[in-house]
DNA sequence: AGTATTACCGCATACGATTGCGCGCAATCG
DNA sequence: CGATTGCGCGCAATCGTATGCGGTAATACT
């Protein structure tokens, strides 16, 4: 049990089998090539060979087989962020539905970087694979179409500024989420301070989000000063930094509608710390519903998305795509958002 | 932009870059190639191709590259579960060293289940990469072994009961942390009756800190009835499985050692539910200190591992063995566990 | 008996890159 | 002035697998 065993690395080949076996590497090929052969084998040779298989312990190279075929077996998915729980449940519903397929699934994350998604892409292009989801934060119709063109992959995007016709997407729709989630704290909690903290401002995303706060606010006819709109990066610590600027103006708002959970719950940390009651001193909005909604306290009243729906619809449709060809019909998934009422407003 | 692009992908191989500059494609895998190349080439050359291969938008092919060299430029990373921040740091803190090495890394999880840890490993074997970073719940020395003797694979692992000559390990020192974190509370809070809660008894690291809590009880002269161990499986629900239980015991514990941050969550969340005052009427410890600890209230007492130093020098680790080959010596990283006093107990 | 069909299988090449070897040519040396 | 050196590059084999095509033997058919 694990003496020098690392020295000796002999790599068993098909020819290897094929010698041992007494037949020709093709028909060892075709043997265990998952794609039906046009050509028959015999029963015998094929028992013979998996025998043979199983004996020397042959593992066949996917390296070779994504050469020479053209399957590479395997989907990749790009993320913003490894750490923020929204994407976990997109992550875990494409694995299983790649797992169905039998495919294996390489995760990659952005840090929400352009530089890093270029990097993914140029990554992808030179190693690629058979789809692969996206959920792009610079990345545009143009940057997805150059990976197509390049590598022939399959693409499934999380949002709705995606629209190339050749790219299934899937997205919530915010915009009508955060509006409502605004005019709540304004008819039904009678608030007329609010802030907004948001991360860049370039995102769709956050040009979605904002907007709708925006647009709630003038409706209701309520003004926004400019330093009620602060520019955090979807972290915790930056949800704490902008509470506390917020809360240190000499007009402070008495209600934060924060861009993502994470921020929401850096910014009830900070405000606690700064004594400061929520929600009656200050009340907080987040977005997402991540499980740690429910375990801050008080209980975070946020708007849910459901990230597992979209990533498994997405992975579904990639599958699709990646059998059909290019010739798939493009598909558009618009999950439904939800508002949630807990502690925090 | 965005047309009927992807329906013609060409796909740029060397050969056009060699025709369209008038050399051979030697030379353009000379000049491409990273490795310093025997024999020289001179400037003016290598500047036509680089030029011809920026027109052409030529992307090299890795998998060629994999199957010819020996090299992937790829390592690997198994966790338990994407899910759980405990591994967040971990994967974080190897993505910035393989990233420095320019490095791509592959993510997988195995949801603590040894079918997919195994399955991991057949997967690793068909696609090989140059290195591994694992987190093993269930495979031992001899699998390991295995997975080096098919791929020869520099390996790199976390949990200290990882015993092979070849491979690196990093663990945290739990069981001296655990028998302090009871003792704890038995010494300087007054607790008798404390109860566990944890995973699969299988896992050694579950072995490891419910022994610990064992022999603190048992040095204390403190007696733990059978009904006081529950085993949970590392999640928020099973966290309030169990303590449902325990505190519907005849006579229920007034303190809770967790095996796991999440565990613990879960445990005062259902208390709390229940009508219990945490820490007054139940006292919960966890373990990991991920960052909800901070978030949850009362905040949670826990002890703290420190995933990043170990994703970090496991990484190091790695690269040496992957530059060094076979002869690297093994290195072994033992990092302390801090005890985190806050307001759970 | 001779031909057509069928069932099986091997030969050879291609996939895209790396690399040992050798060749031509200019510069240098004896 | 012929021999040697070394620079700059091309030729061709190779990595492990997939697959079109052609070949052989056995069986069916007329």
């Amino acid at each position: 049990m694990a003496k020098e065993s690392s020295i000796q690395r002999e790599h068993v080949t098909m020819r290897d089998v094929a010698r041992a076996a007494n037949v020709s590497q093709s028909t060892v090929s075709r043997v265990l090539s998952p794609a039906p052969s046009k050509v028959p084998i015999s029963e015998e040779t094929r028992e013979k060979i998996l025998a043979v298989v199983k004996e020397l312990g042959y593992h066949p190279n996917q390296y070779a087989r994504s050469l020479r075929g053209k399957k590479t077996h395997m989907i990749g998915i790009m993320i913003a962020d490894i750490a923020n729980p929204f994407y976990h449940p997109m992550v875990r519903a494409v694995q299983d539905v790649a797992f169905q397929h039998r495919y294996d699934v390489m995760i990659a994350n952005s840090d929400h970087m352009r530089e890093k998604e270029l990097l993914f892409c140029e990554s992808i292009t030179r190693r690629p694979v058979d789809g692969i989801i996206i959920i792009p934060y610079h990345l545009n119709d143009d940057d997805l179409d150059n990976l197509i063109v390049n590598t022939g992959v399959a693409i499934g995007a999380v949002g709705n500024h995606i629209q190339h016709p050749n790219i299934d997407v899937a997205y919530a729709n915010d915009t009508r989420a955060s509006y409502e989630a605004v005019s709540w704290l304004i008819q039904q909690r009678g608030h007329q301070r609010i802030a907004m903290i948001t991360a860049d401002r370039k995102f769709p995303v956050i040009i979605r989000r904002s907007g709708a706060y925006r647009q709630a606010m003038e409706d209701a006819g309520l003004s926004v000063p400019a330093e009620y709109v602060i520019e955090g990066d979807w972290s915790v610590d930056s949800g704490k930094r902008a509470i506390r600027s917020l809360l240190a103006l000499p007009e402070p708002p008495t209600a934060v509608f924060a861009a993502n959970d994470t921020i929401a719950i850096g910014a009830i940390a900070a405000a606690q710390e700064m004594g400061c009651r929520v929600p009656e001193d200050i009340a907080v909005i987040g977005f997402d519903d991540i499980p740690d909604a429910q375990w801050v306290r008080p209980k975070l009243t946020t708007i849910a998305q459901y990230p597992a729906e979209m990533g498994q619809k997405l992975a579904q449709a990639l599958f699709e795509r990646i059998d059909a060809g290019d010739d798939a019909p493009r598909q558009v998934f618009e999950v439904p958002c939800r508002f949630i009422e807990r502690e925090s407003a």
